[in-house]
DNA sequence: GTGAAAGCGCTAACAC
DNA sequence: GTGTTAGCGCTTTCAC
């Protein structure tokens, strides 16, 4: 057992008061009984437990970030936004995985109240647990749904422009016959695209084609598969718009094995603009967007807490690379600068 | 203000004991007071309260995961071993980064007892907090260093024999000046990975170069600086053995900017197998270990909590794509299965 | 099967 | 400045 408050006073000869105040830095104790205290507790190998000051406190001056997949390329920079504000306020960061339903560690937190706020992306967490939890102490923001409620706030981006601006930009470059790479059809950020994808289409008189051929799960093994399907089927498009980046990866993979060329053959544009992107060859055409500033604009909101629901909707961008054929959109040395651009939007949308 | 046990006692005309047998499925509540309490509860929104329950129990049943820097590419697989793990024994886990020094939500979950045991990966926490907080029930698991201590214990991959294979690959296809790309000097990781290096050299009578050419610090962004560099001294070697893959994928863009071709005027070996390592061009070939397994073997070491330190020391294997030249080592095909064969070495060894 | 009560290790109001 | 004390919201022993 590790020594207790009450163990250091005892050994200091002071009362447990005087030991949280001293190693809590209060001003109103002596430097001759603060360093007692310290070296009490040195002695004795004290550590506080944060549990009991939790409770005392009724905070635990930490908030919960939750995820699906804890690995995904895409989040890295979600997080560093999040780390970033939240490391600002004083206050610590915990992520945690959403995977295992009812009995996952974010549910459990979120229910227990271990943290003081918390960020949710990804599906796992239903929208009635999240509108049941949140409240003034409980602050609540969802990154990849529109969810409305007390002390509940969304942080989108543009996912139907994006999708249009992908499709749009194929059909500029000549492509006519575009299909689209569908993740989950439950996902809110796929349906967005995908009704981008179809406004592109119609807006150019083209044909939407009755069903979507090809579902990759946003993972890039299933982007894989999804166009190993479709190459059997000898039906080949000129172009496809992938979801998500990962899926697009996929798509590259199988049409390369197949001995088609990208973007010659079949011009290819993702979303999302992970780190892969730029790196892979052909280098990826997508769409942009600022990850670090959905996350650090998710904090700000927690921290903000109010009552009523924030919407912030942020830009997506084109980034236009070798996959997709020609270089019309943003070229990729301009990329950063309009990063830097979107990383200032910070307007406030009310719906 | 959010009810407490109290009021869902109040409310369903029970004592607080009452509540507690019932919400935490004590088979002595009857089926009818059960209910009863269960409705209370739902009516007020009530949710216990994890502090007081883990300041009670004195344990939180989840244990943390400290990695330097939450985003890394790396990092991805061994946190699904660990949450695999840490599921399967119904615990929590929570992961958070060691950025920020002294004041970082690492250290102070840690020095609190917030989880009930850690793995820790990246140098930000010290030697010296590890083996003071390390306890019989505080175990902790070190993954990128070697430290000594009770109720410590370490998993760790054969960095040295991993860097000599990688080297000694490249003397076989006939490169003759090979540099050594590399990471932070105090990293425990690289020192190995360059003794291998080394020791390649030596035992096939080349010169080691007097000092290390190249600094790239684990980032893609260090490795290209440091190849930009190499390429204005105009010294130019036949191979590159990075410390990482990182580095190794930005060795590539400033050579490539250069025009010069990989592998054909400078062969390139990275470490650790990345995700991304197969999939840039040309295809990276590195030294490959298994990430989920070291996550996994080190959370069963937090389960075990032995006082006696355990170090677990995992095989690395040379997996030869492109980016070396000939692929004379493993195929890519192949190595699905040797990383299946390496997840099941689990021997334990003392040192 | 249920209730009363002690206490987990702290913080902070209050007394001196 | 320092000590006394009352909880924070639970779990669990012990009576009944």
């Amino acid at each position: 057992m590790s020594a207790t408050i009450k163990d250091v006073a005892k050994m200091a000869g002071v009362a447990v008061s005087t030991v949280s105040y001293a190693l809590n830095n209060s001003p109103k104790i002596s430097e001759e009984t603060r360093r007692k205290v310290v070296r009490a507790a040195e002695a004795l190998n004290f550590r506080p437990s944060g549990a009991a000051r939790n409770l005392k406190k009724r905070k635990s001056e930490t908030i919960g970030l939750f995820l699906n997949d804890l690995g995904g390329p895409f989040y890295s920079q979600v997080i560093e936004g999040v780390q970033e504000i939240v490391a600002s306020h004083d206050y610590n960061l915990i992520v945690c995985s959403t995977y295992g339903g009812e009995n996952s560690s974010a549910h459990r937190f979120l229910r227990e109240k271990f943290v003081d706020g918390a960020i949710i992306m990804g599906t796992a967490i239903s929208d009635s647990l999240i509108l049941q939890v949140a409240s003034e102490s409980f602050p609540i923001v969802v990154l990849d749904r529109e969810l409305r409620g007390d002390y509940v706030h969304n942080v989108l981006i543009t996912n139907e422009q994006g999708g249009y601006d992908a499709v749009a930009h194929l059909i500029k470059l000549g492509r006519r016959n575009i299909e689209f790479l569908s993740g989950p059809s439950a996902a809110f950020d796929n349906t967005q695209r995908y009704e981008g994808y179809k406004r592109a289409l119609l807006e150019h008189d083209l044909p939407v084609p009755k069903r979507i051929a090809m579902h990759g799960r946003f993972l890039e093994a299933g982007g894989y598969q999804a166009v190993k399907l479709l190459l059997a089927s000898k039906r080949l498009p000129d172009a496809i718009f992938a979801a998500n980046d990962e899926m697009a990866i996929g798509a590259i993979r199988a049409l390369h094995e197949a001995g088609l060329r990208v973007p010659e053959d079949i011009a290819i544009v993702g979303f999302d603009n992970i780190n892969l992107a730029p790196l892979i060859r052909p280098a990826l055409s997508t769409i942009g967007h600022s990850k670090f500033e959905v996350g650090a604009i998710a904090t700000q909101l927690v921290f903000n807490a109010r009552k009523e629901e924030d919407v912030i909707i942020l830009p997506t961008q084109l980034i236009a690379r070798q996959s997709c054929g020609f270089s019309g959109g943003v070229s990729e040395q301009d990329h950063d600068n309009l990063v830097a651009s979107i990383l200032h939007v910070g307007g406030r949308t009310k719906h």
